[in-house]
RNA sequence: GGCGCGUUCGUCUAGUGGCCUAGGACAUCACGUUCUCAACGUGAAUAUCAGGGGUUCGAAUCCCCUACGCGCUACCA
């Protein structure tokens, strides 16, 4: 506990660390939702940094893809390359010389050693012990190479990697904040890559240890698939005499099939769910509910209200499946509660690249319509089905009931929805049919917004006109 | 295979030794309202708390074992 009071004792500094390895991934989110909070609830400091440390899955405008799903869900960070900040840079790809250095270090103080085995030698290697069943790892063949040796094939300028030392024969005891000490055999962990052959750092080595360390992280809020490699990162920390963030591993989240959310299962992209119509604040209540639950039980509450309340050991250990159904609902309640202004400016924001919804948007009766449209929609992209109607054969029966209406109809004098209403009744009764046909007739399907108020709105002649074609 | 984490209704969960013959939410179904669809209201169904052993007067809650699920096991993060 000592360690947790230290570190409350600073200043709170959490970072959410993406990598730009492809678009923007709902799991990001939820990371940086934790630490936005927790920083604001401390009045700490939250930060992005890039990992970009994979060349090979480098993604070239994926890091500003990054920034606008965060401002978007109004998790802006103080600290990033973006905006800067004291320490900085941000890209780890620009920090490339702070990792040499820290590595040689490592080896200097015997926390790390050179290694020359090359590609094949590992895939022989692993080959064998898979044959014969033994858990796949480094043997460690450079760790004890003469220092001679070593410093030929560095001045011949042979390939090599910096490799961590594992201590052998020691039960490792980490902490994660959420679960509690965990044991791991020291035999049993890899002498894991910190610097790779291009020069570049691991994960291991640059985002867990010397980056957490040089940008002053006090909690380390990441995903579980990590609290296999704590104790590597606890090892290393050591070796350095640093002290430790404190760490929180969160539960993943799953695809209906238990395994880790996915694109093939789930929706794991941002752009989706802002192509869907879904508002930032209802997915961001939604996933804080999928490690923590309010303290009444509460399963809407506002982001504010979150922050008041998040404390990171309160966060749960049970990797949830996202349930999209739920999200939807959760999503209407949200829409049900904006005032029209609110709504008005989301939907217009969500079609500015449609003219035929954009006209209803732009119209003197838009208020009315959206006052009847907000209790159905669940996504913002429902409301395109509610106000355009659907290219629709009507059969012989429902032209007839077309008709019909269309005659009453025009004898109305008053026009308004009572006797809209009067009129639509008369023709149910008298065809012996549901409400739905009526739906059909003016919207092309069996549903929609209320007719007598809408026709109402429409007038007349606007409402004769869709009858007559 | 090895290591680690986890396990309460289909799903998200409440629950920290007696208030639990297990509560809430989503989804489902029924009814009410009704011009359709929603929204709203009422109600129903669904969990032998993974299984088995302990500890205890008493266990969903503590301990052990087993099973199952997931994660990791890369010069990815």
């Amino acid at each position: 506990m000592q360690g947790m009071d230290d570190q409350l004792n600073k200043k709170v500094r959490v970072r959410v660390a993406p990598s730009p390895t492809g678009y923007p991934h709902i799991g990001t989110i939820y990371q940086a939702l934790f630490d936005y909070s927790f920083a604001k609830k401390n009045s700490g400091t939250f930060f992005v940094r890039i990992e970009d440390t994979d060349r090979a899955r480098f993604v070239a405008d994926a890091e500003e893809k990054i920034y606008s799903a965060l401002d978007w869900f109004g998790l802006t960070e103080e600290e990033s390359p973006r905006k800067g900040g004291p320490f900085g840079p941000y890209r780890q790809s620009e920090r490339l010389d702070i990792y040499n250095k820290y590595a040689k270090e490592l080896v200097k103080k015997g926390g790390a050693y050179y290694c020359f085995c090359t590609k094949e030698r590992l895939a022989a290697l692993h080959e064998k012990q898979q044959k014969e069943k033994k858990p796949t790892m480094y043997d460690k063949f450079c760790r004890n190479l003469p220092k001679e040796e070593v410093e030929e094939k560095l001045k011949k300028g042979d390939s090599f990697v910096i490799r961590l030392k594992i201590p052998e024969n020691e039960d490792i005891v980490v902490r994660d904040e959420i679960r509690g000490e965990i044991h791991f055999d020291s035999n049993l962990i890899e002498d894991t890559i910190l610097l790779k052959a291009d020069g570049y750092p691991t994960y291991h080595l640059a985002s867990s240890v010397v980056d957490d360390h040089l940008m002053e992280t006090t909690h380390v809020v990441r995903g579980e698939e990590w609290l296999p490699s704590l104790p590597k990162h606890i090892i290393a920390y050591n070796y350095f005499g640093w002290k430790k963030p404190l760490f929180y591993h969160t539960p993943i989240l799953r695809n209906p099939d238990k395994s880790k959310l996915s694109k093939r299962q789930g929706h794991t992209s941002v752009s989706w769910y802002m192509e869907e119509g879904f508002l930032p604040n209802a997915i961001l209540n939604y996933l804080a509910l999928m490690a923590w639950s309010h303290p009444q039980g509460k399963e809407i509450f506002s982001l504010e209200e979150f922050i008041s309340l998040v404390d990171l050991k309160d966060l749960k250990p049970v990797a949830p499946i996202f349930d999209l159904e739920k999200l939807k609902w959760m999503n209407g309640e949200y829409i049900r509660m904006m005032n029209d202004k609110g709504l008005m400016i989301k939907l217009k924001e969500f079609y500015k690249n449609d003219p035929g919804v954009l006209k209803v948007l732009n119209s003197q009766e838009s208020d009315k319509i959206l006052g009847l449209a907000q209790s159905r929609l669940r996504t913002l992209k429902d409301f395109k089905d509610l106000v355009i109607p659907a290219e629709a054969e009507l059969s012989a029966p429902e032209k007839e009931v077309a008709n019909s209406l269309k005659e009453k109809l025009e004898k109305i004098t008053e026009w308004n929805k009572d006797s809209i209403l009067i009129v639509m009744r008369e023709v149910l009764s008298e065809k012996k049919t549901k409400g739905s046909i009526l739906y059909k007739v003016f919207t092309g399907r069996e549903k929609g917004l209320p007719l007598p108020e809408t026709l109402e709105i429409f007038g007349k002649e606007k409402a004769i006109n869709i009858l007559s074609k």
